[in-house]
DNA sequence: AATCAACCCAACCGCCGGACC
DNA sequence: GGGTCCGGCGGTTGGGTTGAT
């Protein structure tokens, strides 16, 4: 790899870059981005490093596909927050804002599609897969928002709330796919995709595990317990029931090697 | 086998707010 | 109190991958 000092970095990280990162990570912490983005002489960006970190390379980052309580609980919060993604992203364990926000984009532009073609057509088609296939989402009963109208590609803006019930009011007469409708779907999709169901950690590929990596990590990085909190953790982990700590710690990181080897 | 569309996701950008001087 | 710096957040984009035709 040819690092260019004259100008900052951008595009992709390489496995070098990302070693590097990880090692001033582990000197200075996770919190003085743009020191470290001086001193690694990575050339990127504070920002760039941080968004590297928190998106990727952070240990207790987990990898594959939504669980069906994580889709639940994001319809949840969404329905609830709006667009705080961060805030979503707090009551999924190692789940990123980054990545709630992409599945959520996905998936809810998918279905807003579907609506949008569906509408000459019978609604059990158009949100037949609100999830991915692999979604087996039970039924919600505690959902404050059940009764109300919400755009499904609502998108709430910075204040979610607000213009989430804004968005409610405003498509309540146009658009009309109220949230108990989307759940009967979902149930009704349930039933024809049950045997769908795949593991979360079917996509592990890799030799090392992030239960071998954490081990590994809190070896040699004892910062590690401080970066992701615990506190947080624990006590938001209190409001996903139906999360087993294992599948949290076990799924797939391609960047194992990078891990233990740097 | 080739092409195209849809999907997925890493990364960037701009804005905001808090901390510090 | 005002200015600057920097981290955090939400929105957006673009490239790679996958699946359908």
């Amino acid at each position: 790899m040819k690092m260019v000092q004259e100008e900052t970095r951008k595009g992709p990280w390489t496995e070098q870059e990302d070693i590097l990162l990880m090692n001033f990570v582990g000197l200075f912490g996770d919190r003085r981005w743009d020191f470290i983005a001086k001193v690694s002489g990575l050339n990127r960006t504070g920002k760039s490093c941080r968004l590297r970190w928190v998106n990727y390379l952070h240990p207790g980052l987990k990898r594959g596909k939504m669980t069906p309580q994580e889709e639940r609980l994001v319809l949840e919060l969404h329905a609830k927050w709006g667009n705080r993604w961060s805030r979503i992203a707090r009551k999924l364990p190692g789940r990123t804002d980054n990545e709630i926000k992409n599945y959520w984009r996905t998936h809810m532009r998918k279905k807003a599609q579907e609506r949008k073609r569906g509408v000459c057509s019978p609604p059990s088609s158009s949100f037949s897969n609100i999830s991915s296939p692999s979604s087996t989402v039970t039924t919600v009963d505690s959902m404050q928002f059940k009764t109300g109208k919400a755009s499904f590609y609502d998108t709430g803006g910075r204040d979610g709330q607000v213009m989430g019930m804004a968005a409610v009011h405003e498509e309540n007469e146009t658009v009309g796919y109220s949230m108990d409708d989307i759940w009967k779907d979902i149930e009704l999709s349930e039933e024809n995709n049950s045997l769908m169901i795949r593991p979360v950690c079917e996509e592990n590929t890799s030799n090392f595990s992030c239960a071998s990596i954490i081990a590994s990590l809190s070896l040699d990085y004892p910062w590690y317990d401080s970066l992701w909190s615990i506190d947080d953790f624990e006590e938001e982990s209190k409001m996903i029931n139906n999360l087993p700590s294992d599948q949290f710690i076990s799924s797939s990181n391609e960047y194992g090697k990078a891990y233990l080897t740097g």
